[in-house]
DNA sequence: TCTTGACCTTCCCATCGTTGGAACCTTCAT
DNA sequence: ATGAAGGTTCCAACGATGGGAAGGTCAAGA
């Protein structure tokens, strides 16, 4: 099977597939004899698996980490539920960052008219910090950090 | 002032300051005879306005937008809103789907029994997609993009 | 005056996950 | 045989930020 049946199998690009193995989180596919990368249906399996933990917001290498404990027949659960736990733990801070984000915007909304007057309390808060009862922001405390997906 | 005294002040770091001037989303500053650029007090109420304006979650291309309706005294507040309000629904969006990845991890972890016994409904899922009751996820629809902060 | 340390300058690199493209090779169908 | 489709590698970019090297500048103290 070509890495394309592979990607469209799987949900995971061609690209990406590619990726995972240049960085290692994957083993390097077999080859046919023309050099196109051979893959089975395990291979997909495991492509799905990753492609499911992205889903649900895990980091690359805590895929790893979670790729390393479903072959380990051996594992606890109790490993895997610690990963899931702070999986969640992360997604919950980020939430709330962009729910206060989300709040504040929308309060500065509901005080502006929306019309062809220039006057905008949006406006005026970024300019001043202050803008009717608006919360300030917290600085960087808990700031949304990188995450894709 | 220096750009490490327009840093403290604005709250945006010099690294930064000197992105923003590169990228063009801030004019370059001026300079002092030795080289060192030389902030005002202006200037700092500008990068001000953009460290809030990120914090709320805006793009630094959004930001751009932003800068230029505070510079516009013609504008009109409508279309500040529409840009607050494009904001919120991006931030809503980006809070859905990372809620649900936290309902589902959630769901997964409650199953588990978190022992050292190797069965793991988390471990399952991802491995088949399925495990109790839970729902499959959406593969990329809504999907979080790329955010900073 | 000389030194020292703090600050500035530019430039390059790394992050993280992903996509795009160029240049080239293989496979398959017409 | 020819062309389309899809494989290969490698390089670059995205966005926002930080790290660090190599070198210039400034102010305070000996």
């Amino acid at each position: 099977m070509t890495i394309g049946q592979a990607a469209k199998a799987s949900g995971v690009s061609a690209k990406m597939i590619r990726y995972y193995e240049r960085t290692g989180l994957i083993r390097p596919a077999d080859r046919q004899a023309s050099g196109y990368r051979d893959y089975s249906a395990a291979d997909v399996h495991n492509l799905r698996f990753i492609r499911r933990a992205r889903d649900l917001g895990f980091a690359v290498a805590e895929i790893g980490e979670l790729l390393n404990l479903w072959r380990d027949h051996a594992r606890h659960s109790s490993e895997v539920k610690k990963l899931a736990l702070n999986q969640i733990d992360a997604l919950e801070r980020k939430i709330l960052a962009l729910q206060e984000m989300a709040r504040t915007l929308r309060t500065l909304a509901d005080c502006c008219h929306g019309d062809d007057r220039p006057d905008c309390p949006i406006i005026r808060n970024l300019e001043t910090g202050l803008a009717g009862e608006t919360v300030a922001i917290q600085p960087r405390i808990g700031a949304v950090e990188k995450h894709t997906r």
